[in-house]
DNA sequence: CAGTTATATAACCCACGGCGTATGTTGGAG
DNA sequence: CTCCAACATACGCCGTGGGTTATATAACTG
């Protein structure tokens, strides 16, 4: 699963992303209060789902869409080769990390 | 400064962030290394220019392109809301940057 | 100065994607 | 079974943006 760039360059997208940190909403809520049309909300969580950031629950005749954190991951783990450009203490906050790892206390 | 989701979303931009990672690069070096047509390559250049991603150098005659890492740093902060979701040790994590912080040894 | 090299800009073409309206599909209510 | 509610899909419209070719600009070369 290749990293979402493209989904993520949607600002509705993003916006339903913002919601469903919050918590799981049925497609409804998401109409309303992004201000969309219910068919274009729809289309905008199919291109979410088939990038692998959001799940649906069917729930009786309703669905309930919820986050699905890992492409975010994968996109953390390509920032990651960036990070040390602005992260003066990133060296040593890497040190921490194998540290933990190794003595997980 | 906005985060430039749209302009990351093209990949021969990415393409270009990566080959700028390893060191500055000349107009020409990038439109070999990436098989663009010259005029393609300074328009991608543009975009990344006007986003803050790169800045330029003149160079006598020729323009010498470097990264400039604080629209990712910002892009990093946005992924921030979401790290607890696949970070399990991201709460300790952050208890031992806040260490560090206090007590920068 | 003239000629050449390095890069930027302009003008155009075309595919893609976001939006809305209309319609299909599925599940619950009576 | 019928009707309605929630959601998905189909289709058409239109703006945006990536690609190309042609041309402008600017700096070095002699």
């Amino acid at each position: 699963m290749p990293i979402p760039f493209d989904v993520l360059a949607e600002p509705q997208r993003r916006r339903i992303l913002d919601l469903l940190l919050e918590r799981p909403r049925l497609v409804g809520e998401l109409t309303a209060e992004l201000g969309l049309s219910q068919p274009n909300t729809s289309k905008h969580l199919r291109v979410l789902r088939e990038a692998g950031l959001v799940r649906v629950r069917q729930d009786g005749q309703r669905r309930r869409y919820e986050l699905r954190p890992e492409p975010l991951a994968e996109l953390d783990a390509w920032l990651a080769h960036y990070r040390h450009l602005w992260s003066a203490s990133f060296d040593r906050l890497e040190r921490h990390l194998d540290q933990l790892k190794d003595d997980p206390s």
